[in-house]
DNA sequence: GTCTATAGCCCGATAGAC
DNA sequence: GTCTATCGGGCTATAGAC
């Protein structure tokens, strides 16, 4: 099973580089060293391919949504915000490509708005979480106002910074200032010392990407 | 000229229909009811269509950037919500699909970064008109990034709530959302009347969308 | 499992008659 | 300006030898 799953890594990484529409399976199979034969013989449609990547996608997800408020709710905050930074640069084609294929996979096109509202509750609970712990000065009424706008801004931060012309890479300090761009929705109601925190977990997080 | 223009705004809807990359100019030659010799006639190139695409997309922006506040800061305000929702709808396919296509055109590459530090000045300044006003009580120094944040909610929220399921075509709300999403930014530091009047005018453009 | 060879299709683009 | 006819190329996918 090893060639197979290089080819599945290979074509994550093309794709998000290049887009999936601009990757042809001969281009991916001389990335991967093999003939293309060989990469039929390993998936039998380019759509298998693209059902694959979308399986490891939704673990991925899922795995991400585990991450409950404990313990220290800012170093909890700083593992979420960690985690679904990696989830969207390391599936950015799925995220960017959509038109590019007609559909997503059976269980990515099922779950997507349904881990869209889970994410929601995530974010709402972690903030809720520093709210509770006297961290986060924010009326409870508003606090999934806030989930959602964080989250969006999350979700199209790099895209944004692309379109404003801003390489977004690893190590361009697109993600800082995606992570910085969302800590102003509520920055100047957190207590001064967490806001210095969660300032440095996203120093951390930019590094991380750089390093990988 | 007018089966120039004609295949231009065909090309227009049925790019925003089925994307970019989904419109072959046969098939958009068939939807003009010309063969697609003539098709070519026209353009020489199917990158010379996207390019007067872009310079149509490049006016309406230009048209849309020309409106600063003055009278009314909310009906300003109301104005270039109509004006920006719109330009987001006419011209969806340049937005959404700009992997499929290596690069813009000319015009429109050149000055895209410059044309969204612009919106973030004209919703600042359209802001900064309502606190001026006494209609939002928001402090000075956090305008500009009230702005960006409206900014991006916007310009994301029709591909938002497509992700999470839910139609975006005419009539089915998503404008509706998308403009009150951006209103849970600041709408609990509007003035009461400043807020209902901004919800009768979303309400407004969303019939608007709806009748055109 | 891996390879070579090739089928079959659709696309963008051209040539040339009217 | 508009048409019909066609070319060359790249792509997904298959067949079959090793």
């Amino acid at each position: 099973m090893r060639t197979k799953d290089r080819i599945v890594e290979t074509a994550r990484v093309l794709f998000n580089e290049q887009g999936y529409g601009a990757v042809s399976v001969a281009a991916l199979a001389s990335a991967c060293g093999i003939a293309e034969g060989n990469l039929w013989y390993h998936f039998k449609t380019r759509r298998a391919l693209l059902d694959a990547l979308g399986e490891r996608f939704a673990d991925a997800i899922e795995t991400r949504l585990t991450l409950v408020p404990g313990g220290d709710p800012v170093a909890g905050y700083a593992r979420l915000l960690d985690a679904i930074i990696a989830e969207f640069r390391d599936f950015r084609f799925l995220y960017r490509d959509q038109r590019s294929y007609g559909e997503h996979g059976e269980r990515v096109a099922a779950q997507a708005p349904n881990w869209i509202e889970r994410t929601y509750l995530q974010f709402e609970s972690h903030l809720g979480a520093l709210a509770a712990a006297g961290l986060l000065d924010w009326p409870q009424e508003r606090l999934r106002d806030l989930a959602i706008n964080s989250t969006i801004i999350l979700r199209y931060g790099l895209d944004h910074y692309r379109e404003l012309g801003e390489p977004t890479g690893t190590g361009t300090g697109a993600v800082r200032r995606t992570l910085l761009r969302h800590l102003t929705l509520f920055e100047y109601r957190l207590e001064v010392g967490t806001a210095a925190q969660l300032r440095a977990a996203i120093e951390v997080i930019e590094a991380e990407a750089l390093a990988a």
